[in-house]
RNA sequence: GUCCCCUUCGUCUAGAGGCCUAGGACACCACCCUCUCACGGUGAGAACACGGGUUCGACUCCCGUAGGGGACGCCA
């Protein structure tokens, strides 16, 4: 099959995780048939678009490795739409020589007024035509007048959604949407149909929030002669409590997650389980995405973000990723906790550590919270439950097992714990009962990685200096 | 208000008329592992919105009700 998909997002703010999605699912079906994928901005609202939300958008696609095939596209990575409304207005001018569209001149005000009173009688609010079927003699003088589509008032459309099903609506319930501002502008309508047309799309995959625009939009398609896509309407991304994704909900824009500590294969693999499902499948790489994505699996229902099913999925592949490019990926957030640049010999530790870091953290700022206590320098200041594990008798016991452990050729884990084993077995104490006041003298708290793997990773040399400090 | 779509454990979902004593995952609880915290392992609890049909048989098909979402701009 010839596929050729499209991301169409407006400049206006940042990639939210819907959007995110959608992209998401336009790739992985281009990528699943062998097919393109297009990256389109839809900038005709000039007023509201900025280069800056274009940026945040690519950013925010090169993130999660949603990679595009219109790149060098005339000095841009992208097309504009804009660029495009001459053409958008070219075909506006067609319909209308052809009979297809006509000019209305009604004013915003008039048309106002005409919603308000068909919103009073509990009618529906549409367009009532009444420059349908105007002589041209009946243009008044020096109104800029917009071009609207004569839209078919019988009979009914139907749409095939990939996703959705065989979807019908009367005609009658369309009215004669805008096709040409008065300003000879091309409104989204006019100019997502000749985009889509011009760049030989053949799957509109996109929000169901768009299901009743492609009633309308098919009506352009068939004044114009030309073929209609496949559509396939995602259904939406609610909030955890089932109402509209919003601020209090949590992090929307995909900037975001990154900051966070969120991985993109999380975030991806997240996104296409929200509402794309393969049996009893969870886990699913990329690789397997590309394999099995197909439209027909794609749920029907809205779903809701789940913050802590991301999380878990996030500590998954922070879990399966090598320790070496975690660590890469970590060094920011580390610096940033530490308020310091890491030295190589740091970045190193952190590598070592992270077999320990890995299985305890969610995402990238665990990591920067649980492994800062080892670049840590001068003394901790404990806290209330560090306190009360540092009794006298617990420091007098490390001032014994520090002294055996100057002794120690082989500062391994496995020999320091034997060492500590059999103090503990003499004493006739649990191991936890020395290994706790290490664990607060090396790490400063109660909770840390292993601890005598920790004390391995620093040297013998710090840890014998961490212990002399805490007493 | 009009039109369109949706409705299985708390959440994401499996389920295409008998395979369902309704499966998986996250979360939650218990136990095991254990130097803390995690990871891991084992186990428990938890759902077919409601009402009518159709059928020998309905989570699955049809109708209605309720609830939710979306659209109704010279925004996209």
């Amino acid at each position: 099959m010839h596929v050729v998909t499209r991301f169409a997002p407006s400049p206006t703010g940042s990639l939210h995780i819907g959007g995110a999605r959608t992209a998401l699912f336009c790739w992985l079906f281009a990528k699943h048939h062998g097919g393109k994928f297009l990256l389109r901005v839809e900038d005709t609202d000039r007023a509201r678009s900025t280069p800056e939300s274009i940026e945040t958008i690519i950013d925010g696609m090169k993130w999660l490795g949603l990679d595009w095939d219109n790149k060098d596209y005339e000095g841009r990575d992208y097309y504009s739409q804009f660029d495009m409304r001459g053409r958008h207005a070219d075909v506006a001018r067609q319909m209308v020589a052809e009979g297809k569209a006509y000019y209305c001149y009604a004013s915003p005000q008039e048309l106002e007024a005409m919603r308000a009173e068909q919103k009073a009688k509990g009618l529906p609010q549409r367009y009532d035509g009444r420059w349908r079927d105007r002589p041209a003699s009946d243009a008044p003088e020096g109104v800029p007048p917009v071009v609207r589509l004569k839209t078919p008032q019988t009979g009914e459309t139907t749409v095939t959604d990939a996703v959705m099903g065989e979807i019908t609506v009367q005609n009658s319930q369309l009215d004669d949407m805008v096709l040409l501002r008065a300003d000879g502008t091309p409104t989204y309508m006019l100019a997502v149909v000749v985009d889509d047309h011009d760049m030989g799309v053949t799957h509109v995959i996109r929000g169901d929030d768009h299901m009743t625009n492609t009633f309308r939009q098919v009506q352009i398609y068939n004044a114009m002669g030309w073929d209609v896509p496949t559509f396939g309407h995602l259904p939406m991304i609610l909030g955890p409590d089932g109402s509209k994704m919003s601020k209090r909900h949590g992090a929307q824009a995909v900037g975001e997650y990154r900051e966070q500590g969120y991985l993109p294969e999380a975030v991806c693999n997240y996104l296409l389980r929200l509402c794309w499902t393969h049996g009893d499948d969870e886990i699913i790489p990329q690789k397997k995405a590309i394999e099995w994505f197909d439209l027909g699996s794609v749920g029907r229902s809205a779903a809701r973000f789940d913050f802590v099913k991301l999380k878990s999925l996030n500590a998954h592949y922070i879990r399966e990723m090598p320790d070496n490019e975690l660590a890469k990926l970590a060094v920011p957030f580390v610096e940033k906790k530490l308020g310091k640049k890491l030295a190589p010999a740091n970045v190193d530790l952190l590598e070592k550590a992270m077999p320990d870091l890995k299985p305890r953290a969610s995402t990238l700022l665990d990591i920067a919270d649980m492994s800062a206590f080892y670049f840590h320098e001068g003394a901790f200041d404990f806290d209330a439950k560090a306190q009360k594990i540092m009794t006298p008798e617990a420091g007098d016991a490390l001032k014994e097992l520090a002294a055996r452990m100057e002794g120690m050729d082989d500062f391994s884990g496995s020999a320091l714990e034997e060492i500590f084993r059999a103090y503990a077995e003499a004493k006739g104490v649990k191991l936890g009962a020395v290994a706790q006041p290490l664990r607060v003298a090396l790490s400063g708290s109660t909770v840390s990685p292993p601890i005598f793997h920790v004390a391995d990773l620093l040297g013998k040399t710090e840890t014998l200096k961490r212990i002399a400090a805490a007493l």
